[in-house]
DNA sequence: ATGACCTGTGTAACAGGA
């Protein structure tokens, strides 16, 4: 079973290259992130035409996820439980259960700087993703993937002492997120490769080349998943194409057992 | 020099992104 996960920055401009990746790569299920569409806007015909459900969640011109699925699209969870107030509505979460496994599509609040109320949300944000991942987490399977909008360590970032006091390389985020971890959410991606200049992210106004980017979309993967995973590949080429997003599209193989 | 870009919006400068 094959599972993506791309942000793409606005569906809107990419989904001739998203129809394209999905006819190439066959993923079994694909996250979106930063749709930047309403619901109503949402090009579904296309994924559906591929073979595909979709479930699209999104509020407008920011944010914005889905999921499309080729193996089913069940108990379908719309950002967290309970009331959503001010920036906690927003469209950053949506998950469903494809062929037994929960599957969550993730874009974490950018946080913009450490003394903007923004960052203070984002750390929030991730507390409550905690919450949301134990609180679904019976015996259904689970992976989390997208866009953390974290570098996990500094091998993950660069020029990691350029960002030390920067959003997304900060020690709380970064606890907010080995806090996933320590749910049981195995960095795949890392644990398979570990070499530098292994990023998903390049900055728009960076040459490709000088490879000045972050590893911050990331696949969550459960204990029970984890060892079964097969493949984990960043499509660098992606990034590389005309007009691309400035995240690569990332996907993993998953040996779905029996 | 992550400076130099991209996307969306009240189509003209701006938010916001990371």
């Amino acid at each position: 079973m094959r599972i993506a996960s791309w942000n793409v920055n606005s569906i809107r401009v990419r989904m001739p290259m998203v129809v394209s990746w999905v006819r190439r790569f066959a993923p079994d299920v694909l996250a979106l992130q930063e749709t930047r569409c309403a619901d109503a806007d949402f090009p579904h015909g296309e994924l559906e035409a591929l073979g595909y459900e979709v479930v699209h969640h999104g509020d407008g011109p920011r944010n914005g996820v889905a999921i499309a699925s080729r193996v089913g699209l069940e108990s379908i969870e719309k950002g967290f439980r309970g009331p959503q107030r001010g920036a906690y509505r927003e469209a950053r979460l949506v998950g469903a259960v494809c062929a037994g496994i929960r599957i969550h599509s993730v874009y974490v609040p950018n946080g913009r700087a450490l003394d903007d109320p923004h960052y203070l949300f984002k750390l929030v944000w991730l507390e409550r993703l905690r919450g949301h991942v134990q609180l679904l987490g019976g015996d259904t399977p689970q992976i989390a993937v997208g866009d953390f909008n974290v570098a996990p360590a500094d091998i993950d970032i660069y020029d990691p002492v350029r960002w030390r006091h920067r959003t997304h390389a900060s020690p709380p985020e970064r606890e907010a997120v080995a806090a996933l971890v320590d749910l049981g959410l195995r960095d795949v991606f890392r644990e398979r490769d570990p070499s530098p200049g292994l990023f998903t992210w390049w900055n728009y106004r960076s040459p490709l080349v000088e490879n000045r980017g972050m590893r911050i979309d990331l696949a969550l993967v459960d204990e029970v998943l984890a060892p079964r995973v097969t493949a984990t590949e960043v499509d660098r080429v992606e990034r590389a194409t005309e007009r691309p997003s400035d995240h690569a599209p990332i996907w993993l193989d998953v040996d779905p057992g029996r």
